[in-house]
DNA sequence: CATGCAGTTTACAGCGCTGTACGTTTGCGG
DNA sequence: CCGCAAACGTACAGCGCTGTAAACTGCATG
């Protein structure tokens, strides 16, 4: 029960505290025989170095914190689960702070009232613009995820939004599909991630030389799959005619798929489909769901990479990093034969 | 850039620092004029207390440890919502701890090599059983998750599976379903779980007055919705016929429509399903999937109860709660007319 | 045999906070 | 106006660890 300390392992193998800290740490310079006594002493007495203390005494804490919106939505804990696999691997640890796109939690991510809870922080904001992110970031090591909020000031890891886009509805063009729909944009979204999914969804149908009909952009109520649904029934209630969808997010898919499949309609061969985010849905629906796919281990691993430089030090504007993403062909709308 | 101490505070308010402590504590005793001068200068001075030193000080953390098998899996992604929720609102910090089902990672979970981490575990084995665990653990407080280990020393929180499975059953059997089958059993599972499961879908068939067929509990190789569809293709290519499927798991019930859909199945009418953890992959699917829900929201709550408990000294052998569960009824059995 | 040097070990002063034990003031009944 | 609680405030010793600087050990070298 009596906590064992580094004095009384010291005391046990007859040297001081600091060779026993040297002993735990693997500091090179220690003697095999006196390494071995202190190793033993440690063993026998169930030593366990205190954390709490550790970190007083270093300054380090060792633990990153991850806000995110929420913890189980598919994408983002599929993200968390990647950066925490990358952190694992570089020795730290992830805190999960979940926001719930509240602006006041969003707030509190960055106004950071405690010191020397984590030592860097990976943010994906929602509801907090640029401008904001950029006042509020004090000195603490962060790196912004997602395309909400892309401050000049401040590191930045995401995918070639407009790019995606483009290249999934010219997937949908070289399937023959001509009334490509864009689902959806959803009130009070201020993120402009949606712009550039819009973009790069008007620039593909622009050079297949087709003029975007803005009744084919369907507006959303919500984020669950049920409003997209309903866009989906409105739109077939208005007599609207499309014969493809591309959803700026899996959810808004699996909505869709819901309502297509209650019209009667084919998927693929009536309407085809592509998801955003490629998350584990994407498998579970019927038909299977192409989705664009942000390769997301290459997000963990840029993210942690521009973090640990910060922590460790760099100084300077703003990096803003791409990662690659690519189509995942399934069902839904499968590869070309 | 130079960090704000106490002592710093304490010196521009002319007070001593335990009084600045006072007040960042709101310990009452401290006159208003006081409280109003020292906040002020914390304000001014930008004065954030450093968590670090607080915890050796005090040897609380505020942290607990969530030990779970896999972030991004539906079920477990939820769970921790509800728990970092319910912890945050009793002013503790959740720190989740992936242990992928690798037995060396439920291990280390409980071996603890470091002090100070964190006040206490939550944690939901699948590879470890009760014996180990009830040697392994130590004193760190500790409440057990799922039925894959019930030792019991340790606290442990659960559903009743066998009346979950036996209620589930009994709604196939009002439905008119005589054939109903279980998918499935694992090879390598060393949970109990599936055990009383088929022990609940036993005694409601014998209630009913039918034996159980064996043909009709199905093997599946692994976890994954791909895994559970081979094993009703399987079934499906031998002959077997069955009206009703009672699937450990949503995503066993995902993987099995996905079959039952290619196969010209109408769920539910030549085949009801019943899923298992009520995740939202249930409301997603096509048809909605009836499932086993677990009360989450109560489980985390309970499992903070014990755990807050242990951790403000209770003593005692392990205490063991059921949590309630209820179906949630929708179109692969629906509720009856 | 003194000198230098790399390898090894140590003493000790903090890291920034809180708990304890103890002064000092204030308010109020007698 | 005294005396005595209650309210308020303080000094200081740790909490358990690490970084620094310095000391000590051989051992090869000149």
């Amino acid at each position: 029960m009596a906590r064992v300390r580094l004095t009384d392992v010291a005391r046990a193998a007859g040297v001081s505290m600091k060779t026993v800290s040297n002993v735990v740490h693997d500091y090179p310079h220690v003697s095999a025989e006196t390494r071995q006594r202190v190793q033993q002493a440690i063993d026998e007495l169930g030593y366990r170095p205190n954390l709490s203390a550790r970190r007083l005494a270093t300054g380090r804490t060792g633990m990153i914190a991850l806000a995110i919106p929420e913890i189980d939505h598919p994408y983002f804990s599929e993200v968390s689960r990647r950066i925490a696999e990358e952190a694992a691997r570089r020795g730290y640890r992830v805190l999960i702070e979940q926001t719930l796109s509240d602006t006041d939690a969003e707030h509190a991510v960055l106004r950071d009232r405690e010191e020397g809870l984590v030592d860097g922080v990976i943010f994906h904001p929602v509801s907090m613009g640029a401008v904001e992110i950029g006042r509020l970031h004090k000195d603490t090591p962060l790196v912004l995820l997602g395309e909400a909020a892309i401050p000049l000031t401040t590191d930045h890891v995401m995918i070639d939004n407009v790019a995606a886009a483009r290249e999934s509805v010219e997937h949908l063009l070289a399937m023959g599909r001509r009334r490509i729909a864009f689902l959806g944009t959803v009130e009070g979204d201020v993120t402009v991630s949606t712009r550039h999914r819009l973009l790069g969804y008007q620039e593909a149908l622009s050079g297949a030389g087709i003029d975007a009909d803005p009744r084919l952009v369907l507006r959303v109520a919500g984020f669950s799959p049920e409003d997209s649904a309903a866009a989906v029934r409105a739109a077939l209630a208005d007599g609207l005619e499309f014969d493809a969808i591309l959803c700026r997010d899996d959810k808004f898919a699996v909505g869709a798929m819901a309502e297509l499949h209650a019209a009667g309609c084919d998927i693929p061969n009536e309407v085809a489909l592509i998801g955003w985010d490629d998350t584990a849905l994407a498998t579970y629906t019927h038909p299977s769901l192409t989705s664009v796919a942000p390769d997301k281990q290459q997000l963990a691993r840029v993210a942690l990479e521009l973090l640990i430089e910060r922590m460790e030090g760099h100084v300077g504007v703003g990096r803003h990093r791409i990662v690659p993403h690519s189509l995942a062909l399934r069902a839904s709308a499968p590869p070309l034969a």
